[in-house]
DNA sequence: GTCAATGCAAACTCTTTGCAATCTG
DNA sequence: CAGATTGCAAAGAGTTTGCATTGAC
């Protein structure tokens, strides 16, 4: 599922903006795995990027497009499908519920919302599959984390505990 | 966050009668693992549920909390948080829209509503941290998948491609 | 020209697999 | 008691890091 050129046009615009803003250098290699991810509306995965990417920068290796990728994401360039971080989590809560998710550190909490439990979906959606379950996602930022006063923290730092 | 005994007795029970009605051996191990992840609405990971369980158990190891809860993922008394692979997938669509979700493949697609745009955030999930976005995340089973005639399919299955 | 960013290769972490020993039904 | 399940150890993915070289500003 391809994007509009022109739809395409305008996340890259706002990328190059996005990254002179930060100061950060704008390389090919940058410039080539944003369009990648955002020509998709599969939502690759890092290695999927690399391969994409790989047709038009041969010489291109993976760590970079997984360094690219966690910085877009530190910038708000691109976010993540779920947590943020790579592990699966499990949830035995299997009534209708909706979830908070932390983008920094991954905490999830359930809450529940009756009017949330009957949201009806748009018939374009059930051209896509069978639909079983309907969750809101809200994202955010704990307590915990906007506590934390250092404004410089990486979104993945791996010492962070929930 | 600990859960209320009565609800969890509750959980527990549906998972002994989810085993046997699959077939599947009650071992210790099986529920601990269960109660691990059913007690908490934190939604753990493996390595969580390994450190959680192994207080109990001590001589469990790592790889049977693995092949369990990829088990009870496959017989339904489970589910993950966001796509049902462990890798990150990344979006560069930062305007907002919503999501269709393959629990088999876990092929993502956006889709947009104005209606589940405006939806109305609880008070109580306020206290949980500062809100950024709302997504609604449904979840089903693609036509791809839904067309695939072998019934015993694993979910995880490493093969697949989307 | 300077300093950030890249590519390479090696390290690390997370997850899976094969097999003999053990336990459930 | 038979066959499923476990623990162990080793293999396989996926991800990260250090360092010399390259390239954007």
């Amino acid at each position: 599922m391809e994007l509009r050129p022109d739809a395409l046009q305008e996340r890259v615009k706002n990328f190059r903006d996005g990254l002179r803003h930060a100061g950060v250098k704008l390389t090919h290699q940058r410039l080539e795995i944003f369009r990648e991810v955002a020509k998709s509306g599969d939502h690759p995965d890092a290695e999927t990027v690399f391969k994409g990417v790989r047709e038009r920068l041969p010489m291109i290796s993976l760590d970079t497009v997984y360094r690219t990728l966690w910085l877009l994401l530190d910038l708000g360039l691109l976010t993540t499908l779920g947590p943020p971080k790579g592990r699966v989590r499990f949830d035995a809560n299997m009534s209708s519920h909706h979830h908070f998710v932390c983008m920094k550190c991954g905490m999830t909490r359930d809450f529940c919302s009756k009017k949330f439990d009957q949201l009806k979906i748009p018939d374009t959606v059930k051209t896509l599959g069978s639909v079983q379950i309907t969750q809101v996602q809200v994202r955010g930022i704990c307590l915990r984390c906007s506590k934390k006063t250092n404004p410089k923290q990486r979104a993945r730092g791996k010492k962070e505990k929930e």
